[in-house]
DNA sequence: TTGTGTGCAAAAGCTTTGCATGTTG
DNA sequence: CAACATGCAAAGCTTTTGCACACAA
């Protein structure tokens, strides 16, 4: 086993312990479709739709049903172990939270494509314009979008 | 006629010059419904969704279809007429986009509420990304989502 | 045992499309 | 008058819901 992934496996048990906690504390259920779902989460390294993660599991003969799929990514997104996006599109995507630092995206129009950064001045912004608003600022999604110069092939799926 | 209502009325005739002539540069035609929406449009002052705008005007009866809704909004849209947000949610909101200086948004998941805001360091992590990521970045999109602490009632309709 | 969670399928909500008709250039 | 835009309704897609059954506590 290399040593990433022997880290992903770490991450994943941490992950597991987390969302027990969380499940005890609001006195909702451990199913194993819960626990399934949330790994299947982490061993991904996309930004994915719900579909994407559905169709996945089914082509590994686990038996899930849309509903599940919705229901645990809402669930998982309540506790932070998850993040929602909207990149432009009416799907919704999602991707991992923890163990990853916060960070923002950057999208290519042209062909799909969805880097990550991370700015501190974003944090600034938040906490200003908190202040100003008279707003608790929990969270926010910052998207760049443009056409990206290197291996940028068109794609049908475009954002 | 109020100075405010003058102004508007002079920005329609702007944004009905500049939408002339991006219809005849792209050899579209100027129908009396594209005209009447982007009238529609400009006279809002809140970010609505395409149902909407469809309601407003069935009610002021004025015979149009969705499906002209939404094919003029996405033709307002791309010639930066009309700007198209996902707040959150899985139905796209629009705002005029003509006369208003960039801007971006902090919502209420509260109360769905939407301010706007500037702050000029989005400009320069703009400049700043695209360059180190080697993207032509042409627009953005930041929301901060909060909870407001002023005339803040739930909304089923929630963000 | 008790009630929450699940699978399945149907329904709901937003958006797009096909087709016949109307209208612009 | 020829092509394109429109209205209407149906279809498409993503997401939610209802119901009977399964299973965690």
């Amino acid at each position: 086993m290399s040593q990433s992934t022997e880290a992903l496996e770490n991450i994943i048990e941490e992950v597991k312990t987390i969302f027990s906690s969380h499940l005890e504390s609001h006195k909702l259920r451990k199913t194993p479709e819960r626990y399934t779902i949330l790994e299947e989460i982490y061993r991904r390294t996309d930004h994915f739709d719900a579909e994407a993660l559905y169709i996945h599991m089914k082509a590994q003969n686990y038996r899930v049903s849309r509903a599940t799929v919705y229901n645990t990514l809402e669930l998982l997104v309540s506790c932070d172990l998850v993040t929602k996006h909207q990149f432009g599109k009416n799907t919704a995507r999602y991707e991992k939270a923890y163990g990853y630092r916060q960070h923002d995206h950057i999208i290519c129009v042209n062909c799909g494509k969805v880097l990550e950064f991370c700015d501190p001045r974003i944090q600034q912004i938040k906490n200003m314009m908190g202040e100003l608003m008279e707003f608790n600022v929990t969270h926010h999604s910052l998207n760049l979008y443009g056409t990206c110069k290197s291996d940028c092939k068109p794609k049908s799926d475009e954002y």
